[in-house]
This record gives structure tokens, C-alpha cells and sequence, in this order.
DNA sequence: CCAGGTCACAAC
DNA sequence: TTGTGACCTGGC
């Protein structure tokens, strides 16, 4: 038996499949899927079978094949959709096959190769001598070799010669990260009537005791948790010492989930009668679930307008038709009301996947799904890779997210390996947004998604009014305060109706660079080409990109001044400014320093439902998915710091955005009003959010993409250069480039070689091309060669080169 | 002449 | 990615 494996060497040149022989008593265990461990050179490697071949003799020359030495899992973690969707990611994103493999996987699959240090037989008593290693390797046989080198420095240097007497070998092993969580549960040994009589036997005072067997009375066959007797009946450790010693109970160790959703209870909600509209989208979803077949709709539904309750009965639907359901959410941590509504609703049959989890949770979380314990996802990105094996709806919420797209290889994006597995699965595709993204939106209208729309919010709650403020007139008016006059009386307003709002800080622009008021100095790293960030907590200087970290500087150090200071985070600036002009204000701060801590998101969103804070003041964390009843303001103190960027999704960004965080206002009994403080109340972005005329920003928006050729017009792909040498990296480029230009389509447009916008990270030199194409039907093969031909030049340099298909982020 | 470092290359 | 062996440099 032979078995085709890809090994974890993420490089284009091992990426391709190796033969290994399987030997006899690894047949029953090995599949396809398989995680294995195999000799790959001199070392020991993780691998992934993708094939068998049971006929060995149909292979010549098998028998220089090296031997398969482990199947790491009874059962494959990959089935074959995945390894088939890997295969396809490989190519379309041009990652190593195994990387797109890794990143389906919790992270705590992935094996590390280690070398160990191996006692031999010749080592004994004697050959030990005067040296603490060898004592240790005799009692222990083997150590780690980091290890060693950490814990026995000075005799390190001896080890080649003990391996060359043959004292000491060496060996590789692989190893994951995979820990499972046990508990302790106690079982009754005796049957109905024994247990009585025991009870009855126990003495007057054993009190604990007593409560023990008769809980068991009531529960029969159960098993009970030791944590729970603790909890809730005060239950100690030694009344079930001494049942277990009469041989009354056993106290046995058992597996458990890591659950950080247990000991909540989820209050089942009654299902919603549907609003008209509601019932006209549902109609078609519903009838592409009933058929069975693929079919992708985009929902486009204004903020409050009843997205959920349409995703909820879809998957309901698909659920009672034997198959399961993906949701994606931009990141869940942030919409823990979210959570709730599914755990509401589909109960224990909910698996919950995101960032915030640990290691070990998200691995537990991902058991439930492979071994069929659940039939619906929620979850970040990564929850598209969930290992069902019949999938038959997955719905992307807030679809026009940038989150969906991975940052790193393999850059894929949620919504495109969604809509691959729609149609691998038969299954149905639903995307919604109240702001869907250009693409989206042009695929939409031109029938590759069906359509729908939600135009009206639930019970008519009307839209909330939308105030425009131009601060430039505020400014003229003497006001230098950053709160607009309009929005500092609607505060106000808000604070004697004992009302709440939302204050939206539009982050960048408003970042924390440590600038010279005299000269204009501002501070940059050494390493790379960006400015530094304020870290109030140790008064430092950071680098976001390479961790480069200096004091904070008395002096500018190019004029000597003293006014050289920071420009404060900016929620913590608006904080400080709320609570002088609104003495006693009660301001909930969401911003990375008080919600680092886990759990902590989730604590401030609580007291501010709760009613403990009259502002939720934040960055972009608080734009998305949350509804408060009483949120009747929402202000945005500067909607253009991300209209400037040198992105060409400003404009639809800040539409996005402005929409987003009008949509908190509100929702409910109460009506709702946003104030939009702006230098730019005249561009088109601002103007359409205010009237919540998508359609129209689409229009203009469209007009621009046209013009400049950017998505959905032209697709992108950025392909990046970096080396500590302008020149090589510049050569690099260019080889790259003419390879490419000599291929292209003629309506392809190669743009580049160009210094990035960032141009030197960690003190490597970036440069970059980018292709805008229209029709391009063989570019990922094309790519690939290119690839190829761009390996055989850096033979002798070692430029880094990284591939961006459809990139979000230019820089 | 050898220790120590650099570098291209293969990996089933 | 990483270990290996070929090859080079420099110190004696």
C-alpha cells in the first residue's frame, strides 16, 4: 500500500505529493485525510495523505520508498470536500497545498518537528562519569534538545562527541498541541435498593454523604460532576473519598468540552411572526433549500430591518431537511447577542467558532462539528472550513466586511471559498449587508446572485434623521471644541431623557504618533517606514510592524523643543472631553486597552445594556451588529479621517461605516437620530449615507471605479517585493514584471514596478506590481509559472515575494 | 592542513 | 523549511 502525502514544508518547491510505503500495521488506521508523520530527509516531518493507492505493484521502483511511521488521528480531520477545496485554494490564492490544508485545521493540529536527545544501550552507570547530562539521559533516555541546550549550556558542546562514540543518538519527533480536558465524575455502584440501604445506614451527621446517594436516587444511570456537587450542594472532596473507599461510588476521570458558553443559560425566544417583506424574501431561499440545489442570494436589508430572524428560519428549514449550516459573522466576539439569539434557537446544536476562543476551545468547538455533534457554525472567517460533511446553507452576514479576507497565506476570501462550496455541496448561499460591497452589489445586478430586498426596518421604525455638521463653519463660530454645537445639544438632550448614545471615533487619522509641536518632527522607525505608536501604559514608542520600541523622548530630537508629545488615542482624548463638558456623564471607553483582557468586551457591552453608562464611546469595534433599545443618538465626531486614505475603497469605506453606525440609532420604541461631523459634507459618500440611498452611492461610486479602473471594473493583483537591498529588490520586481508583461492579455493593464506605499519593513526594501485585468481566464496558471520562472532567478538573491489575489490592503 | 563559515540543493 | 556536504577562507 502506498500513500500520497504532502509534507509541511510550505515552499513551491516540496509542493507537490510524495510516495511513501505504508507498512501492514498502519493499513487499518491510515486514510485518505489522514494526518501522518513521515522521514522527510534527515528529519521527521507532519504530513497530509491525499491519495492511496492499494496496489503496490502498479508503482515501480517502490521499493526505495521510505516507510509511513505514524497516523496521528483514528479518525481523518480532513473529509475529502476539504481536501478537495484545499487543492483548489492551492491554486487559486498560489499557496503551498499544505498551507491551505493548515489553515482549515485548529491550530493545535499542527505538528512540530523536534529533535531529541536518546540514551543508546552503550550508556550506562559508568560512561555517565562526572557529567549531569548523561546522569540525566541515563534516568530520563530522552530530552529534548532544546532543552539541553537551555538547561546543560556548558556540556553542550560535547554532545556531536557522545553521538560519535555512540553513547547518545538522535532522533525527530513530531508532536502537536492537543490537550483534552478532563473532569471528575462520580457513579454510583449500587442498584435501587442497595443505594437505600446504604443511605439508611449512614450514620446521623454524615450529612454530605447522605446527599450524595440520594442525588444519585434521583438521577439514576447518571453520572454527576464533582465540580457540580461542589457548586451547588456545598458537596466536599472527602464524604466522596470515603463512598468511593466503601465501594459504593467510583470517581472516574472523563473527557470534557471546553465550553466557554457553559453555565449560561439561553432563554429560548419565541419565534417572530414575519413581516411581509420578511415572508417575500424568505420565499425564494426557502424554495432553493426545498430543491436542494445551488442557488446565491444577496439580502440587501437596511440596518433594523430583520436580516437574522430570515437567516435563522433558512437554517431552521435547512436543518429539518437533513443538512447543516455555516454562519459567518464579521468577528463573533463582537456580537455576543448574536450567540445568543443561535444558542436560543438551535440550542446544543451549535458550535461556536472564533478569535477570542483559546487553542483549546476552538479545537473542542471544532470536535463537536467533526464528530457530528452539531449541525449549525457560528463563526469568524475561518468557520468556513468547517468539517461537515453536507452542508447544504451558508450565510455570510455583513458580507462587504474586509475581515472575510485573510491578511495572510493563504489569502482567501470567506466569501469567494463559500461560494465554491455552495457549489461543490448543491447547497444555497446567502449574503447579506445593509451596505453590500461593490462587488457584491455589480454581481448581483447583473444576475450571478439573486437580489432581495429589505428596504424598511421591522414595524416601520422609521430611519433615524441624519444630521450633517460642517466644522469648518464650526470653527469660524469660534467653536474649537471637537464636539459640533448641534451634537453637544443632542448629548445634552439625550443625558436629561435619560436616553443612550453611541460616539463613534473614526480611528485612523486619529492615531497615537509622537509628533513635535514646534518643527513637525514626528517620530519614525528606525527599520521600517512608518511612524511610531504611543504606548501610554510604559511611556514607549512602538512599531506596529517590527516591535522596534524607544522612551518616549523629552526633547524633539531635531529642534531640541519640549512640545514634543503625542497625539493621544484619540477615545481617550473624547472621554476626557466629554467629562469636563458633561460633568457627571457616565462614558463606557471600547477601545484595544479596555477590552485586551478576555471577556472584557463582553463586560463593558453588559453594563452598558444594563444600563450603567449613558455613552458607548469606541472605534470601529463598535460600528457592527449591536442593538441597544435605548441607543436614541449616534455621533461620528470625524467622518472623513478615512475618506483620505490612499485606498480605493475610501469612499465605500466610509459609506460602510457611516451607515453602520447610523443603524445603532434607534431600532426600537424610541426614535433615533445621527450627527455626522465633517470637514467634507459635499462628497458623495457623506450625502447619500445621510439619506441611506445606497443605490445611488452605488451609482456614483461605480463612476469612480470606472474611471480609475478599479474593482468591480478591473480585478487586482497585487504581487509584492521585499529585500534588504533596494537594488536586488528592484531587479526582482522587474524580472517578474517583464515575465508577466510578455503574457498578458492585451487588455491587461501591469502597473509597476513602484516602491510601496510602505516602502521598508523591518528593514527590508518593498516594491510591488500590480495587474488590473478584466478577462484573464488563465492567470492563476499563468501566475504560477511566473512563479516558477521568478524561483529560478532568485536562486542566487533572496528576495520574498508575496502574491495578492483581489487584495483589500494596498500598502 | 584543518577549523569554521557560507551556500546550493534535495527531500518519496 | 532544514540538514548536509561541497567549497572557500583564514589562521597557523
Amino acid at each position: 500500500m502506498i500513500a500520497q502525502i504532502i509534507v509541511d514544508v510550505p515552499v513551491n518547491r516540496t509542493n507537490r505529493p510524495f510516495d511513501y510505503h505504508v507498512p501492514p500495521w498502519l493499513r487499518p488506521l491510515i486514510r485518505v485525510g489522514s494526518r501522518v508523520v513521515v522521514p522527510f530527509g534527515p528529519r521527521q516531518l507532519q504530513g497530509y495523505v491525499i491519495g492511496i493507492v492499494e496496489d503496490d505493484e502498479a508503482l515501480p521502483d517502490r521499493s526505495r520508498l521510505k516507510d509511513v511511521v505514524q497516523v496521528q488521528d483514528d479518525t481523518p480531520p480532513l473529509t475529502p470536500e476539504l481536501l478537495k477545496m484545499s487543492e483548489w485554494m492551492s491554486k487559486q490564492y498560489l499557496c503551498p497545498w499544505v498551507t491551505a490544508v493548515q489553515a482549515m485545521l485548529p491550530a493545535v493540529l499542527k505538528g512540530k518537528s523536534e529533535k531529541w536527545l536518546t540514551a543508546t544501550d552503550a550508556l550506562d552507570e559508568e560512561a555517565c562519569g562526572r557529567s549531569g547530562l548523561l546522569w540525566e539521559l541515563f534516568r530520563k533516555r530522552q530530552l529534548p534538545l532544546t532543552e539541553v541546550e537551555k538547561q546543560f549550556a556548558e556540556e553542550y558542546l560535547l554532545v556531536p562527541g557522545w553521538i560519535q562514540s555512540g553513547l547518545l543518538a538522535t532522533e525527530y519527533q513530531v508532536r502537536d498541541k492537543i490537550t483534552r480536558k478532563q473532569q471528575s465524575f462520580v457513579r454510583s455502584l449500587l442498584d435501587e435498593g442497595k443505594l437505600e440501604e446504604a443511605i439508611g445506614s449512614l450514620p446521623a451527621r454524615a450529612e454530605q454523604m447522605r446527599r450524595v446517594l440520594q442525588l444519585m436516587l434521583v438521577h439514576k444511570e447518571q453520572s454527576l460532576s464533582v465540580q457540580m456537587l461542589r457548586d451547588e450542594y456545598g458537596i466536599t472532596r472527602s464524604p466522596l473519598k470515603s463512598l468511593e473507599s466503601k465501594g459504593w461510588i467510583a470517581i472516574e476521570q472523563v473527557e470534557v468540552y471546553r465550553d466557554p458558553y457553559a453555565n449560561r443559560r439561553f432563554q429560548e425566544k419565541q419565534k417572530p411572526v414575519f413581516t411581509p417583506v420578511q415572508k417575500e424574501v424568505l420565499t425564494p431561499i426557502l424554495q432553493s433549500i426545498e430543491s436542494g440545489t445551488y442557488a446565491s442570494y444577496l439580502l440587501h436589508g437596511v440596518t433594523g430591518s430583520g436580516k437574522t430572524e430570515v437567516y435563522l428560519e433558512a437554517i431552521e428549514r435547512t436543518l429539518e431537511k437533513g443538512r447543516e449550516a455555516i454562519f459567518l459573522v464579521p468577528e463573533i466576539s463582537l456580537t455576543p447577542q448574536m450567540v445568543e439569539r443561535f444558542k436560543a434557537r438551535f440550542g446544543a446544536d451549535v458550535a461556536v467558532l472564533h478569535s477570542a476562543l483559546s487553542q483549546g476551545e476552538r479545537y473542542d468547538e471544532w470536535r463537536k462539528i467533526i464528530r457530528k455533534q452539531v449541525r449549525v457554525v457560528v463563526g469568524a472567517r475561518s468557520a468556513i472550513f468547517a468539517p461537515f460533511r453536507n452542508v447544504g446553507l451558508i450565510v455570510i452576514d455583513e458580507e462587504h466586511e474586509s475581515s472575510y479576507k485573510q491578511e495572510e497565506t493563504p489569502r482567501y476570501h470567506a466569501r469567494e471559498v463559500a461560494l465554491w462550496r455552495a457549489k461543490e455541496n448543491q447547497g444555497v448561499l446567502v449574503m447579506g449587508s445593509a451596505t453590500p460591497a461593490l462587488e457584491t452589489y455589480a454581481l448581483a445586478t447583473r444576475g450571478r446572485y439573486e437580489l432581495l430586498r429589505m428596504p424598511e426596518r421591522v414595524g416601520n421604525r422609521p430611519m433615524p434623521e441624519v444630521h450633517v455638521v460642517d466644522m469648518r463653519e464650526e470653527l469660524q463660530a469660534q467653536n474649537r471644541s471637537m464636539f459640533s454645537r448641534k451634537l453637544h445639544e443632542m448629548i445634552a438632550d439625550r443625558l436629561a431623557k435619560e436616553e443612550q448614545m453611541v460616539i463613534f471615533l473614526n480611528r485612523r487619522g486619529f492615531s497615537t504618533f509622537v509628533m513635535c509641536r514646534s518643527c513637525g518632527y514626528t517620530m519614525r522607525c528606525i527599520h521600517c517606514d512608518i511612524s511610531l505608536t504611543y504606548h501610554k501604559t510604559n511611556h514607549t514608542a512602538r512599531c506596529h510592524y517590527c516591535g522596534y520600541t524607544i522612551a518616549q523622548p523629552k526633547h524633539c530630537p531635531e529642534c531640541q523643543s519640549e512640545h514634543i508629545r503625542f497625539f493621544g488615542t484619540g477615545t481617550q482624548k473624547v472621554e476626557a472631553e466629554l467629562a469636563k463638558l458633561f460633568p457627571g456623564i457616565r462614558v463606557i471607553r471600547m477601545d484595544v486597552d479596555t477590552t485586551s483582557k478576555k471577556g472584557s468586551h463582553e463586560e463593558l457591552l453588559n453594563k452598558f445594556r444594563t444600563g450603567q453608562g449613558d455613552v458607548l464611546l469606541g472605534t470601529q469595534m463598535i460600528a457592527k451588529g449591536l442593538d441597544f433599545p435605548r441607543v436614541t443618538l449616534a455621533g461620528i465626531i470625524a467622518a472623513d479621517t478615512s475618506l483620505h486614505l490612499p485606498d480605493f475603497r475610501a469612499a465605500e469605506k466610509t459609506f460602510q461605516l457611516l451607515t453602520q453606525v447610523g443603524g445603532r440609532a434607534g431600532r426600537h420604541e424610541l426614535d433615533g437620530d445621527v450627527v455626522i461631523q465633517t470637514y467634507t459634507p459635499e462628497h458623495y459618500s457623506i450625502i447619500h449615507a445621510t439619506k441611506h440611498d445606497y443605490p445611488a452611492f452605488y451609482q456614483d461610486e461605480m463612476m469612480q471605479r470606472r474611471r480609475t479602473g478599479y474593482p468591480p471594473y478591473f480585478r487586482l493583483v497585487l504581487i509584492t517585493f521585499s529585500h534588504e537591498d533596494v537594488p536586488v529588490v528592484i531587479r526582482g520586481a522587474h524580472t517578474m514584471a517583464d515575465y508577466l508583461r510578455q503574457r498578458l492579455a492585451q487588455t491587461t493593464v501591469l502597473l509597476g514596478p513602484v516602491a510601496s506605499p510602505i516602502a521598508r519593513v523591518k528593514d527590508r526594501f518593498r516594491f510591488q506590481i500590480m495587474l488590473k485585468y478584466r478577462d484573464e481566464p488563465q492567470l492563476s496558471d499563468l501566475l504560477a509559472q511566473a512563479t516558477a520562472a521568478f524561483e529560478e532567478w532568485n536562486k542566487q538573491q533572496k528576495v520574498l515575494m508575496t502574491i495578492d489575489v483581489d487584495p483589500y490592503v494596498l500598502l
